[in-house]
RNA sequence: GGCCCAUUCGUCUAGCGGUCUAGGACGCCACCCUCUCACGGUGGAGAUCGGGGGUUCGAAUCCCCCAUGGGUCACCA
């Protein structure tokens, strides 16, 4: 460790990334995670995945793989979780009723929870009559006062709900690590639903049963959340559990401000990985924003375990930066080692490459071509663009226009001209290295009377059929002399006339 | 509407009473490097710290009010 907190001066922590399976994982939601898993990293703690899955009809299938695909994409590791157990298992909440049941039977036989035989309809009515009569919406106890007996026995017949019994009088207060305590009237607390009638509990009371069962320290989730931490808090005072330290986290914006939408950066976590972005890049961009360290931007996976504190995560929404994103995504790009970034690459073309080009790909071509392309790269989805001509079987020659411009704008015959001689030079080169090639080509500029980068962007242009190409004699050394030749050649024929 | 949260360059942030005429990064502009595009280098524009009151010898930093933005008021999480 260098720099940064020791951990042995800090708590092992056990952090929870406890996500329902409604949907994947988007960049707001993970960031979250990051910041609970680094937490739990940093203090040599644990960090463990948790699925809440309380709503049935809400449930996706497949969407818990895609949670996991996420975090194993983004390189969080867990240590216990939903696929490979834990001491403290099952890790999915639809499996943990009997626990849920017998909280409920402790806050009932303590008089802190009473079953409520009110209907849908009814509670819609209710609303609806406070909000004509401007009051403020919520359960206003009505089953409360029913006698225990009598709320027992109809309990074993009738369907109803369980609501906990929230102290009428009083104030509460739930301290916030990021923003210290929050404090609420009892009074605006309603008696809010703890067991449903289908006999699963709601989020409030399942969190707080499985972070005290699990030995949660930290419950970090986002700042939606900070309106009902108070009745968590109560919760876990009724069930006489010590509380947790809670940490809620401001959301990510769109880049216009508002809400994050598919448009603006609320993409899956997996969709990032499609658009070519690198975990570490993805780790590093959204560990710093919402939270900072000094003067430092780019971090390593290991410079965050050793420098994060959660306690110092900001508190105003973090609006996403995406021109930020694909500019770290560079820097990761540059500090690849060619091997492993050949690999990438290698991958990448094996889809993106036209379906007529032979596979599996020529490594060996990969990797020559990816020196020439690293720093000219922010993501892996603009390699294709950059370096498909290297495996086109043919290179349609570009446009009378596209040579004929600037220096060399009506001057058709100048420029095929140049190109011929360039086709000879090219030709008679041996041995056909990058070093000789631009030598030779650069006495050929001084002999035709021409700057070196006038003569270059014709060559450039019918070599690889574009204006712009990675370094153009190491691109022609990798094409080959022979085909380099043809393609000279067959510029300077067309624009011969 | 009630309750709650937030507010430093366009953006992400540093700052935790004096070292701030507010630092860094992205983006932007200029120049340099240069065969194109990039990379890299140098320099520049850019926030009187949302506004107004206090507290203090001294406030971006503490307190109050206001404004603005956001969240939440389900048998969803």
């Amino acid at each position: 460790m260098s720099e940064g907190t020791t951990p042995s001066t800090t708590k092992p922590a056990r952090v929870r990334y406890a996500p329902s399976p409604t949907g994947d994982p988007h960049v707001g939601n993970i960031r979250t995670a990051v910041w609970a898993w680094l937490h739990a990293r940093h203090t040599s703690g644990q960090f463990l995945v948790r699925i809440e899955d309380t709503d049935q009809s809400r449930k996706q299938p497949g969407s818990e793989e895609r949670i996991l695909a996420s975090l194993e994409w983004l390189g969080l590791d867990w240590d216990e979780g939903p696929d490979i157990g834990g001491p403290f298992g099952p890790y999915v909440q639809s499996q943990r009723l009997p626990l849920y049941h017998a909280a409920v039977e402790r806050l009932l036989a303590d008089g802190n929870a009473y079953p409520c035989f009110c209907t849908p309809e009814e509670l819609d009515a209710l609303r609806e009559r406070q909000r004509a009569e401007k009051r403020p919406p919520g359960y206003e106890g009505k089953c409360r006062v029913i006698p225990r007996e009598e709320a027992a026995a109809r309990a074993a017949s009738e369907p109803h709900v369980v609501r906990f019994a929230v102290p009428d009088e009083g104030t509460t207060v739930a301290v916030d690590l990021l923003r210290g305590p929050i404090e609420v009237e009892n009074s605006t607390l309603d008696d809010f639903v703890i067991l449903k009638s289908d006999g699963y509990p709601t989020y409030h009371l399942a969190h707080v049963v499985d972070d005290h069962e699990m030995e949660i320290t930290h419950v970090t989730r986002g700042d939606e959340w900070i309106p009902s931490m108070p009745r968590h808090a109560l919760l876990f005072d009724a069930l006489g559990y010590e509380r947790p330290i809670f940490v809620h986290t401001s959301i990510i914006l769109a880049p216009g401000g508002g809400k994050l939408s598919k448009r603006h950066g609320a993409k899956s976590m997996l969709e990032y990985a499609e658009d070519g972005y690198l975990p570490d890049a993805v780790l590093n961009f959204l560990c710093i924003t919402g939270w900072g360290y000094g003067d430092e931007t780019v971090m390593s996976r290991e410079q965050l375990i050793d420098v994060f504190e959660i306690e110092n995560i900001g508190l105003n929404p973090a609006t996403f930066d995406m021109e930020k994103l694909a500019w770290l995504n560079g820097v990761y790009i540059r500090q690849t080692p060619i091997a492993e970034l050949a690999e990438l690459i290698a991958r990448r073309l094996e889809v993106d490459l036209p379906p007529e080009v032979p596979r599996p790909l020529d490594r060996a071509l990969v990797e020559e071509v990816t020196p020439l392309i690293q720093e000219r790269i922010q993501t892996l989805a603009e390699v294709k663009d950059l370096v498909d001509f290297f495996w086109a079987p043919e290179v349609p020659v570009p446009a009378a226009e596209e040579f004929l411009q600037k220096k060399w704008k009506d001057r058709a015959e100048a420029a095929s001209f140049a190109l011929a001689r360039s086709a000879d030079v090219t030709d008679a080169l041996d041995p056909f290295e990058a070093a000789p090639l631009e030598e030779q080509l650069r006495a050929l500029a001084d002999e035709l009377e021409v700057k070196a980068g006038d003569l270059f962007t014709l060559i450039r242009l019918a070599v690889t059929g574009r204006r712009v190409s990675p370094p153009l004699f190491e691109t022609m050394e990798i094409v080959g002399q022979g085909v380099c030749v043809d393609r000279l050649r067959a510029a300077s024929a067309y624009l011969a006339g």
